[in-house]
DNA sequence: GTACATTAAATGTATTTACATATATTTGTG
DNA sequence: CACAAATATATGTAAATACATTTAATGTAC
């Protein structure tokens, strides 16, 4: 269904401004959805996002700083959600050697397993975004919005 | 900058996977920094949208369920963002004749002249964009977004 | 018309977010 | 080395969000 249809707006001043809403309502559209996916694991996006950082160190630990950056949402507080991931056995705490501020990150086994045991879910989810659209269509929008992303406010 | 150096992943399993997480990432900048914009005016970015929303009904009152479905953020509750905008004197709660469980919203003379004091600024921004990605690239975007909405998870 | 399901809006609440501030450490400068 | 500035993380907090529940009104089957 178009955009249009979906907020009920039959007109916008310009392509360029119907996919400034377009762009936000489908991204919150994703997100909620996943939300609601992860809802079952009592986990939020924001943690899942995470643990998947963090197994992809492949073993290596790292600071709270460094996590955050790999964010999709850089206003969570990476301090809190590894507080949840900490109660759920999930992650674990490493005083950093050499710089005594910082904290280092690591997944543990049962974060690991945990991983696993949804990745077939995560994948077909993926696989039927893949099929929805081709490579190609995915690069071009890709890259415009990295272009979206560059515009000075 | 390219979505893969902003979260510091250099490789992802498909452009479509990229995609997706271009998608949440650069929706969420966007409502971030449309956050940052409104918030000297002391607004979300939900009650601009519900205002521009009533602006739209050219004089005409709408319920609040009809406000839900034009919103861009379907998860927020219409009922508390009204009572913000009521707050502030830009809206206003009318009895709805004939279904008495309805209520219908208003905006106000404050909430026009409020919203017309800001059109300059948010007209800029949209230039800004507009003048980033030509109409082409915008149309084939917008229908690949509709096209990713439709998939059923 | 009564009983039951449905709808519209408001409210309660636990959690999350946004943002400021605090705390501890490290870095850089004289 | 003493000192201020910068950095990494944690914490405090007001507000917003997610979602269940409540309240009131309407629709519908019998």
């Amino acid at each position: 269904m178009s955009i249009n249809k979906e907020i009920k707006q039959d007109s916008f001043s310009s392509e360029q401004q119907r996919l400034i809403m377009n762009l936000v309502f489908t991204g919150n559209t994703l997100s909620a959805d996943s939300n609601r996916m992860f809802k079952k694991y009592d986990l939020t996006n924001q943690q899942f996002n995470v643990l998947r950082i963090l197994r992809g160190q492949k073993g290596c630990a790292i600071t709270v700083k460094d996590i955050e950056s790999r964010m999709l949402d850089k206003s969570s507080n990476v301090s809190r959600l590894i507080d949840k991931l900490l109660k759920k056995e999930y992650v674990e705490r490493i005083a950093c050697c050499g710089d005594r501020r910082r904290v280092d990150i690591k997944i543990t086994e049962k974060g690991m397993s945990f991983l696993s045991s949804v990745d077939g879910e995560v994948l077909a989810i993926e696989d039927k975004f893949a099929n929805a659209i081709s490579a190609e269509e995915a690069q071009l929008v890709n890259d415009v919005l990295d272009k979206l992303r560059t515009v000075k406010l």
